[in-house]
DNA sequence: TATTGTTATACTCTATAACTATA
DNA sequence: TATAGTTATAGAGTATAACAATA
């Protein structure tokens, strides 16, 4: 039993040698199941996901943004934010307006029942990575952060 | 055109304000799409994915994994592995060898060609990277993944 | 009893194409 | 002609449950 479980842990570290645990690609896939497998749990507390809280999110921010917009900057086809938009609407959580200069656009905006989700969304997850999430320091997560960054829109 | 252009992107640098573009789970979302879209085009030319790769570098590496800790290091269900097995068996990029000690067990090597085509795959997405890749220099390229590491393996 | 590999199923996510109404 | 939003569809990825063989 515990040797068991010392020789798959032997094994995870083994692995560790292949080339692949160098590989990018595969670092990013599995930071972010781990990652997002963590934060599902806070999130479904809220009747929310990881993509739903992402569009509440920026329907909140006070940008205004355009479902185009949207689907730019979540790098989402624009059909896929309509489906999110029709959810997140039913629950009375944002509003589509009618542009006044562009009678095609909808701009998306967040109700106050959407922003207090939102908040509530937001901190319980900034509280979940607090008390179960990795060990690294504030210095550490600012540097990950910085360079996720360029990497997310370098395109 | 250009004007519309301008526009967009000025949406795009606009939408950053927001507190979605400090969220490690969106970034690393992002930062994921963003790089398995370039990955996917060296991939294919080999007639591999993201996974079908995982697998056969890790079966590639001489440590002689079992189906059980491919799953673990790569975070898959088992169920998902047998079927990414079957497919490089298939090929003849990988052998199923059942271990002398435990008939239980199958170990997964890496056949000639599979060796050969690993090499080949990877030579293209390092390429590719170069090439196509963000404008990371060496110290931020090891900076991140060696934090990415500590992130994808806290579990 | 517990574990390895397997089959089956359903659900989410992703990618594409085509349509409408406006510009 | 081009763009914003929409509908529809198929494929890839993910999560669960249950089973047979073996430990």
């Amino acid at each position: 039993m515990t040797e068991g479980h010392t020789v798959k842990e032997n094994a995870k570290e083994r692995l560790k040698s292949a080339t692949l645990y160098e590989d990018m690609g595969f670092l990013l896939t599995r930071s972010r199941a781990v990652w997002v497998a963590r934060d599902r749990a806070f999130f479904a507390e809220f009747g929310l996901n990881g993509r739903l809280y992402a569009v509440l999110s920026l329907a909140a921010s006070g940008e205004n943004p355009t479902q185009r917009e949207l689907a730019d900057f979540l790098r989402l086809d624009a059909s896929q934010i309509v489906a999110l938009i029709d959810d997140l609407e039913q629950r009375g959580y944002v509003e589509r307006r009618s542009s006044p200069t562009d009678r095609r656009t909808n701009i998306i905006v967040a109700t106050d029942a959407g922003r207090q989700v939102h908040g509530e969304a937001r901190a319980a997850a900034r509280d979940g990575e607090q008390s179960m999430g990795p060990s690294l320091n504030a210095e550490d997560r600012a540097t990950l952060l910085a360079l996720l960054q360029r990497v997310a829109f370098e395109e």
